[in-house]
DNA sequence: TTGAAAGCGCTAACAA
DNA sequence: TTGTTAGCGCTTTCAA
């Protein structure tokens, strides 16, 4: 059977297009009989209203594109929940795409979601090049930036200040009484979010007079297996140290694993840390310390500016800041 | 700045829609300065064509619409990643909706992406009700069920007997040795595949004249706190078990982080099994079983039989099944 | 309460 | 090589 359209529907109930569109509708009068024909023949050919001839005639969609870098962990999936169900009840739809941490693969999926005719565009970041930029506000729609504070942003954004959570970990390690640090990493040159907090964990460092002892930056993508073998290498490699930082949750983990193969004690004599407060560093045996990200949050809030700015409510751009606060850090 | 339409960069450039149209597209012979000019003026103008319009005009999309039931763990993520990745270069699109497994929701969420007239569809499971069945099949395109084989497909589909995968373990957990068996598991109402595996190890453990010595099922969704929280009590609770299966793996980390905690040695005192094969369950310092779901590979192929199909190659309904292998288990 | 006409932005088909 | 016409499926006007 093919797709049914309206006026097929109209003609099986022997009225106009018109008739039955507003009889599918509900949002005029139209005769209880007229509609009851309308509705029968509607189920009868299982019809199914075609959204991009609608979108046409209204001129707008209810759709918001969200533009994401990764699915390869659970931290973007958590975001993406967080704004579906921000969305709820809107009757706005989100349509995800995946840049895969790539500027040039992050601009084409952008300029094919902005085709799709989006009320509104949710980037990840703060850091697009000057071309994707501007095609963002050329769209003429809300933008809403977020997970990161650091820029300059484009209208509105939602997120936390990364080179501030690398600070506040680096502080937090150092008044904990660590002095000789590793860092591991995966793939910083294209994610610039773990990139800065890096190098905000360094400022601190440089302003105590310490440093990196070990680094190791693999230019893989940030995985558990990743996080276990590097740490391997590094603490066989380095001894002495008595904390390594990582650039996420999951590369801690495996940090963790690691040591827990290699029998050396966490936190005495090594004190894991990452980022993100994933539910994994919650529910480990030994504690891990973490920064929470506040994933889940900053997708509903990301979708309520969205609700907000496409209901006309304010033009002006806004900025929501979370501050990520520290678990895990042993009880001294 | 409104957005530019074809006709203004058409004006702009001084020539009609149509050879804007051709030169935007190099599809036809357009002379070289028209060309420019054209590109010149969509540049200018930040021209970004209007799928909405191109869809309607070509009468039919470059959608693929995908339906999954959660974004709460990496399983479906990681699906999603692979439908993506199976996807690229075909210029298809994947659309995602979540169901947060409620076949209310579920039955919503396809009639609203059926509404947006893809080119395909890709849904998870087997178990829709006949009415949910009857919509997919009357938006005659092809559809693609994915993740189980234990049921009628109304179409194409690729996925692995959960059932079966449910009997494995039981066989392999009884070849090496177990008898006093445990169930946890989660909202299992709800996810049909998990309680399809956990009916398949009944029924060997039935074969074997044997039963869950205890069972745990908690209305709460799956998550590692909740498989750790469980195991707690259950292992305080039920003293002698020498094996526990849960309903995933996150469940099952969660059981053997309880285990490390209350000091039960896994596995010589208690086997941890789950399912899913997810890279945590490698990484993990003691292994724990699982069975590999083959979800990135799942996606990837449902991408093929999408492009397949859509390309008008065989019309027959296809059946792509995965055989789950098991990893984990103590070589004795 | 119902219907007819026009138009949303684009492209396929035909014409010049 | 370029332009014109018609039409994709729907809704918003305007008329009956």
């Amino acid at each position: 059977m093919r797709k049914a359209t309206l006026e097929e529907v109209a003609s099986a109930a022997g009225v106009s297009k018109m008739t039955a569109s507003r009889a599918l509708r509900g949002t005029t009068d139209v005769s209880p009989e007229t509609r009851a024909k309308v509705l029968q023949a509607a189920k009868q050919l299982s019809y199914v209203a075609n959204r991009l001839a609608l979108s046409m005639s209204a001129q707008r969609t209810k759709l918001v594109a969200v533009v994401v870098p990764s699915m390869s962990n659970i931290v973007f999936p958590e975001v993406m929940a967080g704004i579906s169900a921000g969305l709820e009840g809107s009757g706005m739809q989100a349509v995800f795409g995946i840049s895969d941490y790539d500027v040039d693969k992050e601009r084409e999926v952008i300029r094919d979601m902005l085709s799709w005719q989006p009320s509104a565009i949710i980037v990840t970041g703060l850091d697009q090049p000057e071309d994707t930029r501007r095609m963002l506000k050329d769209a003429d729609i809300p933008v809403i930036q977020i997970m990161d504070l650091d820029g300059e942003p484009v209208d509105h954004c939602v997120g936390l200040s990364q080179g501030g959570a690398g600070e506040d970990m680096a502080r937090a390690l150092i008044a904990a009484g660590r002095r000789r640090f590793g860092y591991i990493g995966s793939a910083l040159n294209r994610d610039t979010r773990a990139e800065k907090r890096r190098r905000g964990f360094e400022r601190v460092l440089d302003q105590h007079g310490l440093r990196f002892a070990a680094k190791h930056i693999d230019p893989g993508s940030s995985s558990i297996v990743l996080g276990k073998r590097l740490t391997m290498e590094m603490v066989k490699a380095s001894a002495g140290l008595d904390c390594i930082y990582y650039s996420n949750d999951d590369m801690a983990a495996g940090g963790l694993f690691a040591c827990m193969e290699l029998g050396v004690s966490v936190p005495d004599e090594i004190l894991i840390a990452g980022f993100n407060g994933l539910e994994l560093a919650h529910a480990l045996p030994v504690k891990i310390a973490t920064s929470e990200s506040s994933r889940r949050e900053i997708g509903e809030i990301a979708a309520r500016l969205v609700r907000e700015a496409t209901s006309g409510e304010g033009r002006s751009s806004k900025t929501v800041a979370f501050k990520p606060q520290i678990f895990g850090l042993p009880t001294t």
